[in-house]
DNA sequence: GTACTAATTGTACGATCGTACAACTAAGGC
DNA sequence: GCCTTAGTTGTACGATCGTACAATTAGTAC
């Protein structure tokens, strides 16, 4: 009748190719739903805005995502999905993660620039939505994550999550079109004390 | 005709009762606006719903400001406006100001809840709404002065205004219900070196 | 091939949206 | 008293909103 609302579907073989194809369809909505908060921000969000950005029927995201607030968290789950594994691959490389971490956040005043705003919008909404706060916790856990390979101290990595955070607000707030990664990565190694 | 988008009205001597009446309306339409970014959020903001808070009809709030992007303006003036007196008596008290400052974003949990996400929908709403972002500037500006009576160093300014950022930012997405000043207020320090 | 299920469409309802506009009231200037 | 200006109201238009639902198509299981 209605679509799966969890994931479940990875689990062992999916056999049937409609299910598959349901799948396919459910990321094809998901990657509409974040080019619209990209474009016109959350607030741009409608069954009929995204359906258009998808090319399909309005009625066809209600069959996946029954209401809006389904659509944004598997919007957002997205987004964090992407960034954990962006920050996990930080970690893992030889590379200094610090330094990558900065140029992430200095990416937010150009080309990644719409990424952040929409990462941003989200994670704003999430403070009043319930259904999105796990996930954008599960964001910020991400950092944190980074900031525990170069620190023990719970206080330094507590000032690193929200310096990233506001750092990154900070530039899109601002004109300059091109920070300094070396600015970011100075300011936030001080954190780490 | 329409009413007078700017200030302008109280300097010199307003004799006009009219006028002024008409000021102390434009300040309950603003308030009324705010009440409604406390409870629903920004994207609540309606020409019809804040009518019905301020109990006023919708042609009235659309003779004040003639489109939504005005009301929202104003709105962040008048709480950048707010955050700006806080923020000056905390730096010309004879008080510890960064002491302060953290105790104000601790609130953010608490009582002030509304009032921080209000700002913060407002501030990231700045992000893509041009007229807002020089009152969203001017928001961050005011951290920026307190921290420069503490430290001489850019960098360290730079970060003091991002953390308190970040910080607010992450006591909104926990569910912590007291956060610990002394904790805040002990990175905040650190970060002035 | 037949029964079943998933995917997809078209259409429709009531509510609310931003905005416009003409009319009306009331207060000030002279 | 009279003219002007400011404040205020009621009503209305077209667009869009979230959501529901019956009907249809297409793929799977047996």
């Amino acid at each position: 009748m209605t679509a799966v609302s969890g994931e479940m579907a990875d689990e062992q073989g999916v056999t049937d190719g409609r299910k598959l194809r349901g799948q396919r369809r459910r990321t094809q909505i998901i990657e509409a739903t974040l080019a619209v908060v990209r474009r016109d921000g959350a607030a741009g969000v409608t069954h009929r805005t995204v359906a258009k950005e998808a090319g399909i029927t309005t009625s066809l995201t209600l069959y996946y995502f029954a209401t809006l607030d389904d659509l944004l968290v598997a919007a957002l789950t997205s987004v964090t999905d992407a960034y954990t594994r962006r920050i996990r691959e930080l970690i893992d490389a030889d590379a200094d993660p610090v330094s990558g971490l900065a140029d992430l956040i200095a990416e937010s005043a150009g080309s990644g620039r719409e990424r952040a705003l929409a990462e941003r919008e989200l994670s704003t909404l999430a403070a009043r939505r319930p259904a999105l706060r796990p996930t954008a916790r599960r964001w910020r856990e991400n950092v944190a994550d980074l900031a525990r390979t170069q620190t023990s101290s719970r206080e330094a990595a507590d000032a690193f999550v929200a310096l990233s955070d506001g750092l990154c607000a900070a530039i899109l707030l601002d004109d300059d079109p091109k920070p300094d990664p070396h600015h970011i990565s100075a300011i936030l190694r001080a954190a780490l004390g």
